[in-house]
DNA sequence: GCTTATCTCTGACTAAAGTCAGATGAAACT
DNA sequence: AGTTTCATCTGACTTTAGTCAGAGATAAGC
C-alpha cells in the first residue's frame, strides 16, 4: 500500500513535469531568459516592493538589481524610491510593460485552454486538479474576514446553495429559509469568514449576531476539493475565536441531519443538542454552545 | 465556465511548480548539477543509446558528450560502443553507478512519501493525482499485448473482480464464473491486452478462444481515473483487430445491466443483443458481433 | 549624534547550460 | 568506389544564473 502510493506519486511527478515543459514555453515563449520573465511576472502579479519581489522569486539582491535594469533598459517598468522609506524601491510596468505582462498571461491562459480543451470531460479532470492544488498548498491557507456581500464569499454561498438543493430530501430555496442579512454578519453584529487556498476559495463560515442573548454560526461550507482535510474545524475555530471578542458568549446552529459529517463534527467540537430554536423549514436538528473568555 | 476552467487550471500549475521546487531538491541533493544527474536518470529509467538519452532531455550533442564524459571519470558508467553499428554508443552503470543511482530513487522515495503522508485522507489525494496523470498523458498511452498472469494483468483483474463484488447486487465471486483458462486468452487461441499510462496499468481486456464457433470478449476493465476518456472504446477496437489474424469471425460477450456504461457501449459499437449462450450465474445482458475482414 | 541595521547597487567573479563549426569514423546509398 | 548521411566528439565560444565583497544612502535604536 505504501509501496504503490509512492509509486503513484512519483508517477504523478512525470506527469507534471513532462507538462512542465509546456509551462516553460509560456515562460520562455517571448524570448526572454527565465529570470526577467519571472520579475515581470511577479510585478504583474502585484508584488511592485523590490525587496518582496526578491523574497518571493528568492533572488540575490546583485542579481536582482541587474534584472531590473534589463527590464528598465528594455522600457517594461520603472523602479522608483520610496517616499516614506529611501532604501526601498517599487517597480511599475509602463505602458509597454503591461503589454508584454497580458501577452504573458496570454500564453499561460491558453496553455491552460489547451490542456482542458484536449480532456474529454474536463469537469472530472478540473475536479482532480482542485484536489491536488488545495493539498499541496493546504498550509498555506489564508483566511480572511469578508463582507458576505463580497464575490468571493457569494461564490462560496451559491456552491453552498447548491449542494444543499441537491443534498435536502425536499431540495432547498434560500427565500424559504431565513436568509441572514449581511450587516448582521458583519461587524460590530457578526462576522464572516472565507478560507483562500492560493486565491480560490474554498470554505466559508458565518457568525449572525441577534438580539436574542446569542449568536448562530451559518453558512458553514468546504469545497468538496478540500473536503477530508479537517478544514471545517479550522473555521469553527476561527469564528469561535472571533465570537469572544464581540461580546459573544454563547452560539447557536441549525443542521439537518442529512449531512452526517457536520453533525459529527459539531458533536465532536463540543456542541450539545438543543430543542428547536427556530421555524426554519430546513433544519431538523439544533445545538448550542457555550463559549469561555478562555478560548484555545 | 471557460474563464473559470482556466482559471483552476492555472492554479494547478502554480501548485503543482511551488511543490517542484521539492522535486528539483531530489535531482540536485547529491551536489551534482542538474544536467549530469538528468543523465543519470534517464540511463537508470532504462535508457542506455546515448542519441535515445540525447532525444530525451533534448540535449545537444556537443553538451551531452561532455556529460557523458563527465559520469564517466567520476566512475558512474563506461561508454561503449555498439557492436552492430559503430557510430552509436551505449552508455551503462558501473558498480558505483547503480548505487548513485539508487540513491537518487530513494531521495524521490522520500519525497513522495512526505507529500502522501502529510495529507490526512492519503486516498483521495492519490485516486485525485492518479486522474491528473492519466489525462496528461493520455496521449502517450501504451498497449501491451501480455499474458494474462502478467502481474500488471493480475492487478488489473484484481481491481476489476472488486468492482464487480461491489456493483453486482449479488456480490461476485470468480470461482463462481467461468474464469477463463490463462491459455485461452493467450496465442495462439485468444489474445489479452493491458494499457499502460507511463507503466502504470489502466486497462485490460481479453479475447478468450472456444472450439465452439466463436471468441469471447472477457475482462473488460478501465481504471476510474481512466474513464471517460473513450479508452475501453479503444482497447474494444484492438481486440477485435487482433481477432481477424486468429481466424475470429465472430465475438460474443456477456454483461450485467448493472453496468449501463458498457452496456450503452456496446450498442454504440455496433453489438447485437443475443439469447443468453451460458449458464453463467452473473451476466444477464449478451451480445454477438461478426467481424467483417475489412475491420476499420 | 553616534552606531547599527537595512536596502540597493556595482564590480569582479564562477559555474552551468547551451551553441556552433568542424573533425572523425562508420554506415548507407548509388 | 565514391558520395552522402549519421552519431559522436572536440574546441572555442556565448548566455544565463548565481555568488560575494564592499560602497553608498537611508532608517532605526540608544
Amino acid at each position: 500500500m505504501l509501496k504503490d502510493s509512492i509509486a503513484r506519486t512519483r508517477r504523478f511527478h512525470r506527469a507534471v513535469t513532462t507538462e512542465a515543459g509546456v509551462l516553460d514555453a509560456s515562460f520562455l515563449g517571448r524570448g526572454r531568459p527565465l529570470g526577467p520573465a519571472r520579475v515581470l511576472n511577479a510585478i504583474g502579479r502585484g508584488i511592485s516592493d523590490v525587496a518582496e519581489i526578491r523574497k518571493y522569486l528568492r533572488l540575490d539582491s546583485g542579481l536582482m538589481s541587474r534584472l531590473l535594469r534589463g527590464l528598465e533598459e528594455e522600457g517594461l517598468i520603472t523602479v522608483e524610491t520610496s517616499d516614506s522609506d529611501g532604501r526601498r524601491r517599487y517597480a511599475h510596468f509602463t505602458e509597454a510593460g503591461y503589454a508584454e505582462f497580458a501577452a504573458y498571461e496570454a500564453l499561460s491562459d491558453k496553455q491552460a485552454a489547451d490542456i482542458i480543451a484536449r480532456h474529454p470531460r474536463p469537469e472530472i479532470l478540473l475536479e482532480a486538479m482542485d484536489i491536488v492544488s488545495t493539498a499541496l498548498g493546504f498550509d498555506r491557507t489564508v483566511f480572511e474576514e469578508v463582507s458576505p456581500l463580497d464575490p468571493r464569499a457569494i461564490a462560496c454561498l451559491e456552491a453552498y446553495y447548491s449542494e444543499l438543493a441537491q443534498r435536502l430530501e425536499n431540495g432547498f430555496d434560500v427565500s424559504l429559509s431565513a436568509d441572514p442579512e449581511a450587516r448582521d454578519m458583519e461587524r460590530p453584529r457578526g462576522s464572516f469568514f472565507i478560507a483562500l487556498s492560493d486565491g480560490m476559495p474554498i470554505g466559508c463560515v458565518g457568525l449572525k449576531g441577534t438580539d436574542k442573548g446569542y449568536a448562530e454560526i451559518k453558512r458553514l461550507w468546504v469545497s468538496p476539493s478540500a473536503r477530508g482535510m479537517g478544514l471545517a474545524r479550522t473555521m469553527m475555530e476561527k469564528v469561535e475565536q472571533a465570537a469572544v471578542p464581540l461580546g459573544i458568549n454563547l452560539l447557536r446552529l441549525d443542521t439537518n441531519s442529512v449531512l452526517h459529517e457536520a453533525v459529527a463534527m459539531y458533536q465532536k467540537l463540543g456542541w450539545r443538542e438543543i430543542e428547536r430554536f427556530n421555524e426554519d423549514p430546513y433544519p431538523d436538528f439544533f445545538f448550542e454552545k457555550r463559549l469561555q473568555a478562555e478560548q484555545k
